[in-house]
RNA sequence: GUGGGUGUAGCUCAGUCGGUAGAGCACUGGAUUGUGGCUCCGGAUGUCGCGGGUUCAAGCCCCGUCACUCACCCCA
């Protein structure tokens, strides 16, 4: 073996990346339609970013990140995840000052070092969206409904929506004491990772997939109940919002989020086709994250989707590559050269052609047009091109006619027009 | 970081009791000197992951190592 790459990075072949590009075509479709425009970050950022915005005790930080430092001695991170580079630029760029509304989306790599394993890997992919500047629970609706109607345009089987509110910096210390006392009290019962957790974090024992803390907890406090007015209030709108747009929802009061900054609504597209990787499309609400990177108090909501894994469950069959509408078979050196012109004037026109570059048989070159899918071949020998003539065969039919050299470009355009 | 599984042709995989490698697909040439698919005949292709050991002899047994993969953990 010679130079490979790295491990948990992997190569997009032809043949994949059609599913690839047709998840992102229907994004691109579907948040457009939504009022969404694209952003592009870098990939890079200073590691100060993640390490304010994701929490500086989440797994990601502690962790998972590929840091490093540049030749200046500053401290850099490969992305971990989208949001914050997307804010850092909004701050920056004083996005608010334009529009009191920003919706945005991006789709690009993300990068954790975990150890690989299906659906999960060192450098992955997102598709993620963000609105900023509005805090109505008619926007968490419908990021929502964007959200669950993406996934029905592109068919990702077996997925539900689940939603959940964590509070705010109001409600949510009142709770997390509540769940940290409750906590202590079934200590015994939890898994070593648990126990830790309590004092820690107390919320992601609610998560814990041991059977025996499942039980542990099962008699937790309700995290719902302990929400103050103003976050029960808004959450209640949101799942009225959903009902009157029929977006089909569960409420998961359990459910936690990896990452710090998130507050109020909560939600995750969740499968059981992948494993136990089983958020394709996670995110929420944070309202307090652009203030904490030092920019204006403003509300934001948003997720992303984990393109492997939305690719894994489209299934295995591969798209069909685009058919060619003409190749071009030639039988010696004279019409060797016309076919060579011929084929690229029809490319310069748009039309997908091909032909075989070295010199083979008619029979291989044949072969290969057929191999090609081609919907047509035009058989050009010395003595078609003697008479400025060439035989057009169309594969399908099996049927070949002579037409002349001069009518072939606007034959193929017209028929191309009409089909 | 912790476990399990698997490494043989480009791909998917056989390989018996240790006797120095095979199939299918794909590729390629031919079966009418200029006509595809189906069929038939032929051809090329391997550091058997790597390193060591045992043995007259190792793809197979032993030790080590690396890679891939699945799971735990965590997450999209």
């Amino acid at each position: 073996m010679s130079i490979t790459g790295i491990k948990g990075m992997n190569d997009i072949l032809p043949g994949d990346i059609e599913t690839w590009q047709y998840l992102e075509a229907q994004a691109r479709k579907i948040f457009g339609a939504f009022g969404y425009r694209e952003i592009r970050v870098p990939v890079v950022e200073k590691t100060e970013l993640f390490c304010r915005s994701i929490g500086e005790t989440t797994d990601i930080v502690e962790k998972e990140m590929y840091t490093f430092s540049d030749k200046g001695g500053t401290s850099m991170t490969l992305r971990p995840e989208g949001t914050a580079p997307v804010m850092r630029s909004f701050i920056q760029h004083k996005l608010y000052a334009q529009d009191p509304v920003s919706k945005l989306y991006y789709i690009g790599p993300m990068f954790r070092h975990e150890r690989p394993q299906k659906g999960r890997y060192r450098q992955f992919h997102q598709i993620g969206a963000e609105v900023i500047g509005i805090d109505d629970p008619k926007i968490d609706a419908q990021v929502l409904a964007m959200l669950s109607h993406y996934f029905e345009s592109v068919a990702i089987p077996d997925v539900s929506l689940q939603i959940n509110s964590l509070g705010c910096p109001e409600c949510r210390p009142g709770y997390r004491q509540a769940l940290s006392d409750f906590l202590e009290t079934r200590q015994d019962l939890l898994c070593a990772d648990c126990q830790r957790r309590y004092t820690t974090n107390p919320l992601r024992a609610l998560d814990c997939k041991v059977p025996g803390c499942k039980e542990a907890t099962s008699e937790a406090p309700d995290m719902l109940a302990h929400l103050c007015s103003g976050c029960d209030d808004h959450f209640s709108q949101v799942k009225a919002y959903l009902d009157n747009l029929e977006v089909v929802y569960t409420v998961n009061p359990r459910m936690v989020r990896g990452l710090d900054y998130y507050t109020k609504t909560t939600f995750e597209m969740v499968t059981n086709s992948l494993g136990s990787q089983n958020a394709v499309a996670a995110g929420g609400r944070y309202d307090g994250l652009i203030s904490d990177l030092g920019g204006p108090a403003l509300p934001g909501i948003g997720f992303a989707m984990g393109l492997e894994r939305l690719a894994l469950m489209l299934g295995e069959e591969e798209l069909v590559p685009p058919r060619p509408e003409l190749f071009i078979a030639t039988l010696g050196i004279a019409a060797t050269k016309a076919g060579f012109n011929l084929l690229t004037r029809l490319q310069r026109q748009g039309i997908l052609a091909e032909m075989e570059y070295t010199g083979k048989s008619l029979k291989a070159q044949l072969r290969r047009a057929d191999k090609l899918n081609t919907r047509r071949v035009l058989i050009l020998g010395e003595d078609e091109l003697a008479r400025g003539t060439a035989q057009l065969r169309y594969m399908d039919e099996s049927h070949q006619e002579e037409v002349t050299l001069e009518s072939i470009e606007a034959r193929l355009l017209k028929e191309i027009h009409d089909a």
